[in-house]
DNA sequence: CGATACGAATTACATTCGTAATCCTTGGGA
DNA sequence: TCCCAAGGATTACGAATGTAATTCGTATCG
């Protein structure tokens, strides 16, 4: 059997982030940094056993406590999900996404900066 | 009261892709387009149904039977499900979110193309 | 004219997800 | 030494979802 990257839900990708964001944490500190969330305490540690269910997260034993850390990266799941938007929803081709994109999202000052850096990158990389 | 464009799951984003591609339809139709699913014709049924109640679909009296067309449009759900991504998984900005399809989705010239072809747009429309 | 078949409407049921509450263990303080 | 509180593990429970089965109404065929 091989091993797909776990798929986590939404209300999981939110601990993700804080791990993410920093790791290694034990729970108290990611239920902290999660208390603008409004979630109970024993909600996230539910979250945080899915995600170690999920093998999405891994615990080292610290004391009586654990350090969480995640096993799945952002990239990864960054990854997973746009994959998944392109195949559900734009049949699995980037250039209509692209043509959403320009038709019907307004793009700030920084996103086009970036676009640019982003082409030109390209531009390079195909020398 | 206001009304939001309706939210679909992905199995009845499947039976409004039959319908996107073509209207109206029957149901006896809808659910040969769909025989490649799997699904069972009660199944297909009641995803119809379901997205009645949602009004992504209405349904319109022919002799016993009736001619469904959709009303959410291709474009609505796929704007949804973009910016769903977007603020999910990106931060809401656009640039990471091409960032990262640059650096591990496969973009064909054409992509680039487009890309390059967006960035000009924009570059125009800000005069 | 009565039974049937087909589409529509309603109901069903297991799983997943969001959101907790409850139970179990054990290190530390009274 | 004994009890408690903080964390971890287990259980709960309603709503949404995937996937149907059952029931209902009526046009049609024998």
């Amino acid at each position: 059997m091989t091993e797909s990257p776990p798929s986590i839900t939404d209300a999981e990708s939110q601990v993700m982030t804080v791990l993410w964001d920093q790791a290694p944490r034990s729970s108290e500190e990611i239920v902290a940094a999660l208390a603008d969330t409004g979630w109970h305490e024993k909600t996230i540690r539910t979250l945080l056993n899915r995600l170690l269910g999920k093998r999405a997260v891994a615990a080292d034993r610290d004391g009586r406590r654990y350090q969480y850390r995640p096993l799945l990266s952002r990239e990864q799941w960054q990854s997973q999900e746009s994959r998944s938007l392109l195949d559900r929803v734009f049949g699995g081709r980037v250039a209509p996404l692209l043509a959403h994109f320009s038709r019907h999202e307004k793009l700030s000052d920084k996103d086009i900066a970036e676009l640019r850096a982003l082409i030109d990158a390209i531009d390079r990389k195909e020398h």
